[in-house]
DNA sequence: CGGGAAGTTGAAGAGCGTCAAAAGTAGTGG
DNA sequence: CCACTACTTTTGACGCTCTTCAACTTCCCG
């Protein structure tokens, strides 16, 4: 099965004619394969998984799939930061979260997705075709047991997120986007105080349900404050953590 | 272990004191197993996992376990209805979600719980020992399989109550609401149409990240719209299915 | 440098929240 | 059966947060 097969699946690749395959990346050597399903697999297994797994790579704003698109594959973020996203007919958006290296996506029961992911920032995922990866979780419960636990790790997020969107303020909104991004980022072994925000004013309004103008008259008020300090680069200093941890539980 | 071991775990059961426990019930006989994690099962298994539940009966606003408690059972709705929420440190409450027969919580990848769960009617739920569970599911794959679709499925309506409480007003969110209603009932076997509205302005307001009175002023408003009427004990006739849809989406 | 996008700031307005009171509903006991 | 209480729901008036619309500034990247 080996070389041939990764070979075929190569030529396979690109089929939306949007997404650049570089072939399929040796899983073994995969640097964040702790943090997501591929964890724990035997090496034999993992040779399997590198047999159906191709490489995509994206620049920013490139989709990555849409909304009601066949969901044909499920991706896992190996570099680079990714959001998905829902509308409303009218163009409204909710930014349901962001994705970074290790972060999986695509997870559909219905045989569509169920939202719209795009880069925010260049990105490289793995891609596995979905009914290949479903025939390999029959044989290996050990991911299958690793899907569930990241599910269910999601829904808690997401639980954690509709608590935000629903009963905090603009000011307790950013704090505890701030923190998340910095918890994040210490998760994935990267330093937790400043803070990397990439991702556009308009994202971030629409991870919060805000529009942009409030987004950015937030952060300079937390500026003023002395809570935070913006530095160049999207790079956000917490000056005063304790402050931030507050104001993000209302407290 | 059939006969003995029910009894056993009868004998254990209330635990915490707040719970009434009425002895296993034989889940080959459940009404609502086909909607939940016990579909599909073989009658020796069904058998197994009649051997290790417990019946739990709550009546309104009783609290069926606090989020951050150490999160030892899971659990499946098989009368009644629910309600799960997240606190702030200040009293300011979000419900995640309304539960209904075939639905099942306390889900936790944590040890602990990430919510509270309460009764909003007289509700009765099967009991499951977290461990004894786990255990079986690695016995049972079909269960885990189950587990992981009921697992994405919520994820998706996560999602989706997101972009509500991110982006929807507050009629689109009342509207939505009793669309949602409706089609649950409709999943249950129950009428969609005349929508029985169990759960109190209070509890429909920290749902949608409304407060009592908006919602109470939206229903009017959609009543005197001719889209609604409001009936007694609790029901809500959908006059204008269509104007309802069309308010739910935004266009 | 220059042009376009992204971000910031300002002023005005709308939608929803807050506070308060009235009306409806349910449960209790005489 | 009705009265009494307690709670939920509805309605009203007002205020505040966040949005909207608009202009200005900063930051990139060619």
């Amino acid at each position: 099965m080996s070389p041939f097969e990764v070979k075929r699946i190569q030529e396979l690749a690109e089929p939306l004619g949007r997404a650049e395959s570089v072939g399929a990346t040796p899983c073994s050597a995969c640097s964040v394969r702790q943090l997501t399903i591929c964890a724990d697999l035997a090496s034999d297994e993992l040779h399997e998984l590198s047999s159906i797994v191709t490489s995509v790579e994206l620049g920013p704003g490139d989709p990555l799939f849409d909304e009601e698109e066949k969901a044909d594959h499920v991706f896992n973020v190996t570099a680079g930061t990714m959001k998905v996203y829902k509308l409303l007919p009218d163009g409204r958006r909710q930014v349901t979260g962001f994705l970074f290296p290790g972060d999986f996506l695509g997870l559909a029961n219905d045989e569509t997705y169920a939202y719209s992911a795009e880069a925010v920032s260049p990105a490289t995922l793995c891609r596995f075709p979905r009914r290949k990866l479903e025939a390999m979780l029959e044989r290996f419960p050990k991911m299958e047991r690793r899907l569930l636990g990241l599910a269910s790790h999601e829904l808690a997020a997401a639980q954690e997120q509709m608590l935000l969107l629903g009963r905090k303020t603009a000011r307790e909104k950013i704090a505890s986007f701030l923190l998340l991004l910095s918890t994040r980022a210490r998760r994935r072994g990267q330093k937790g105080n400043p803070v990397s925000v990439l991702m556009s004013r308009t994202d971030i309004g629409d991870y919060l349900g805000l529009t942009t103008e409030t987004v950015s008259r937030t952060f300079t008020q937390l500026k003023s404050n002395g809570t935070i300090m913006l530095l160049s680069g999207g790079k956000v200093e917490i000056a005063d953590l304790e402050a931030l941890h507050e104001l993000a539980e209302g407290t």
